[in-house]
Parts: structure tokens; C-alpha cells; sequence
DNA sequence: CCTTGTAGGCGTACGGCGTACTCCTACGAG
DNA sequence: CTCGTAGGAGTACGCCGTACGCCTACAAGG
């Protein structure tokens, strides 16, 4: 204890938390991919290679600044039937995530071994238990719901009908695919969230229909 | 004509698809991280910036990728009900891009603009329109179900339960995270394509179920 | 108060990347 | 045979992540 005082000539001047908030200014001043630890000490006002006395490499940073977007992600219990407090812990998750739309890539590589997703999992899957799904039936459940937050998030950064695809999409001519043209105009109209919330409608559709009595 | 012929001095040696192939050559040797403009031409036989003839930049190389991968997507129309049919047409994106595991990312970045996947959700949409979705409920519908294929296939890629993640997570200890660990440790006997099938049932039986008589 | 060991901070440098620019040259057309 | 064109290649620039080594501010022990 004395010990460990007599080891720190110079006190740490920097927490994991105020690093992970730079880089999070970072990118959400000038997007993910201006997102390098030189940009992130440069905002710290340190050396660039200062900042790896608190941090592993990249991988660890960005796994910082998930962290830190996860930290407002509500962990209490919902309640309701099975299907609401799902839809509930879904909208949760991408509330936390919406807030920082630029971190979606960052979310969906580091998500594993972040400690708040993991309580999230959880209670996900006590929800799906006390629904009555149990060993593979909840197993493909679970993951099958993941599936779709998953995509659902990547497909409202980058996908074809939102975002910088969408443009392409939507003016594209009748022919050769008609369908595929009048699905791109017809979804520009329809809020993010208001199409979130219809896959997950279908999706709990579609697992109370197959859950056992 | 005559005029275009005149105007090349030096034959063209390499076509696209010759391109496109050296690429995923070096991508399923060495892994998708080693792709680099100097590593494709090298796998060519010429010079990094020759490669610049042929190509706009990096992107577009990426892009004769995934059409290289794409043109293995069966482009036949499937019969049978209209669950059926979208099951076969999921399947079929499936098989194409397994055949190439390390190209997914490729995948789900350049999958728009592409002509066989365009064909492809034309096709969707065709069967949807079949089953009775219109408007902003087949959006929906084919939104669902795009974003629960692509989820699918990051998860099969980087998910937590398959790929390196998976032995993090299925190692974990019952506390605190008892569900999640169990989960863990089922999804492993499960076989990644009876999971994927398992969760396209659920969907299609919620689409089911919410569509209209 | 002064010495001393430790750890924070930083500058340099290396090997990678994508690619702009420029030069050389092989070749088909006349 | 000449000539214009376009293919091919080398060099170089500004990025990136990060290994390494130096300097120095500081708290503890004397």
C-alpha cells in the first residue's frame, strides 16, 4: 500500500473515461474515420505516443469509446408481457447506440466482452426463459433477435434505402427492377424507427408463433 | 470504330475479372487484411500503380470482389410457396457468400449496386408481392429480412458465438451471467447453417402471421 | 532539504497503406 | 518507318499504428 504510493513518481493524469470521451469528440465532430490515436492525443493536448502509457493499442481505444456509449444504456428491469419487455430491451440498445450513429462499426466488432451488453444479454434471455424457450429452441432465439439488431444497425448506417445508398436506390429507373424502385421511394418515407419497431413486431410475431404451449 | 482501334497503341492485358480474381486469391490465402493495392499486383505480376489502368482506386477494386462472388448467386426463379421461395433465395446468398467466408465485410459494404443482388431482391419483393405485401408493409417486410440476413452473416463472421469470440464467451463462468453462459456453450453444438434456417423460420412465420388474408 | 528510483511524457523512426505524378516504352495505324 | 497513344513502372507524399529510447517531474527515504 505504502509500496504502491512509492511506485508512482508522477501520478496518472488521464482516466480511461476522459480518453475514451475524446476520441468520442472525436468522431463525432469529424466521423470514424478520422479516428486515430494521433487525432485523439492531439485533443487530449499530448504526445501521440503519450497516450499509449494508458492504453493497449487501437483495439483497446475503441473498445473504450464503446464502453463509454454503453455506459447509457438503462439496465433496469422492464416489465410487462415477454414481447414488450423485449421490445423494450431492444429499443434500449439502439437508443445508446443511435446517440453516436458513427460508432456503429465500433459497436458491432467490440460489442463481446463489454459487460453492459453482457447483463443485456442476459436479461434478454431470462425474458426468453420465463417466455418458455429453453436450450437450442433459445439458443436460436436469442441469436436470431441479435441478427436482426445487428443488421437493423448496419443497415441504417450504411444500407441501400438510408443514408448515401439511399440516394442511388431511390432514383433509380423503373427498369429493369420495378419492385426494387418503388421499394426504395416507398421506404424514404418511413421513420427509422418506426420500421425498427415493425421487424421486431414481425420478429415476435414470429417466435410466438413457434414458441410451445 | 476504326477510330477506337486506332486509338490503342498497346492492347489491354488484363480484363476485370482477371483483376478480381488475383484479389480473392490473395484474400483467401492470407486473410481479407493483407488486400492491398501492392499485394494484389504483385499476386498479378505487375507494378502496384499499373494497377491504377484498370482500376479507379481501391473501392472499386473491392467491387469486382464481390461481383466475382456474386456471380455464383443462382439466378433461377425458385418454386414452390412463397416461404419456400424466400427460403431458397436466402439460401442461395448464403451458399455464394460462404464460399467465401473472408469476403463478408466486402460484402456487406459494396452489396448495392451490384446486378445480381439487385435481381435478387427483385426477386424478394416479387415473392412478397405474391404472398400479399404491399407498400410500406413489404418494405418492411424485405427490410426485415435483409437486415436479419446481414446480421446473420457478421455474426457467423465476428458473432460472439462462432468465430474467436466464441471461445471468450463460451468459457465464461456461470456467474454472473448464468443464461449467457449456458447459451454460450448450447450454441456450440449447434451447426451455423441450422441456425441460420432456425432463425429464418421464426421470421417467416412472424411474417406469416402478420400478413394480411 | 537533498538524493534517488520510477514512471509519465515525448520525439524519432520504421514499415505499412492509398495514390498523385512523371517518365519510359511497346505497339498499332498510317 | 514514323508517330501518337496508352500501358507499365518508379518515386514520393502524407497518412496510419507503434517499437524504442531519452528526458524529466515527482514522491519517498534519508
Amino acid at each position: 500500500m505504502a509500496y504502491a504510493v512509492k511506485a508512482m513518481p508522477r501520478p496518472k493524469s488521464l482516466t480511461h473515461e476522459r480518453i475514451a470521451a475524446a476520441a468520442l469528440a472525436v468522431i463525432d465532430r469529424a466521423g470514424l474515420d478520422t479516428l486515430s490515436m494521433r487525432t485523439v492525443a492531439q485533443e487530449l493536448g499530448i504526445g501521440t505516443m503519450s497516450l499509449y502509457r494508458y492504453v493497449e493499442d487501437r483495439e483497446q481505444l475503441e473498445q473504450l469509446v464503446v464502453d463509454l456509449v454503453l455506459n447509457d444504456l438503462d439496465p433496469a428491469r422492464p416489465d410487462g408481457s415477454w414481447t414488450e419487455r423485449v421490445i423494450v430491451l431492444a429499443e434500449r440498445v439502439r437508443d445508446a447506440v443511435g446517440a453516436h450513429p458513427a460508432v456503429v462499426p465500433l459497436f458491432l466488432s467490440h460489442r463481446h466482452r463489454n459487460r453492459h451488453v453482457m447483463a443485456w444479454g442476459e436479461a434478454v434471455l431470462g425474458t426468453l426463459t420465463e417466455a418458455g424457450f429453453a436450450d437450442r429452441r433459445r439458443v436460436v432465439a436469442f441469436r436470431t433477435l441479435i441478427s436482426y439488431l445487428v443488421g437493423a444497425f448496419s443497415a441504417e448506417q450504411l444500407g441501400p434505402l438510408s443514408g448515401p445508398g439511399t440516394i442511388v436506390l431511390a432514383e433509380l429507373p423503373p427498369t429493369p427492377f420495378p419492385l426494387l424502385a418503388e421499394t426504395a421511394r416507398t421506404a424514404r418515407e418511413i421513420p427509422a424507427a418506426e420500421e425498427f419497431r415493425g421487424g421486431l413486431a414481425i420478429l415476435l410475431a414470429g417466435l410466438a408463433a413457434t414458441n410451445p404451449p
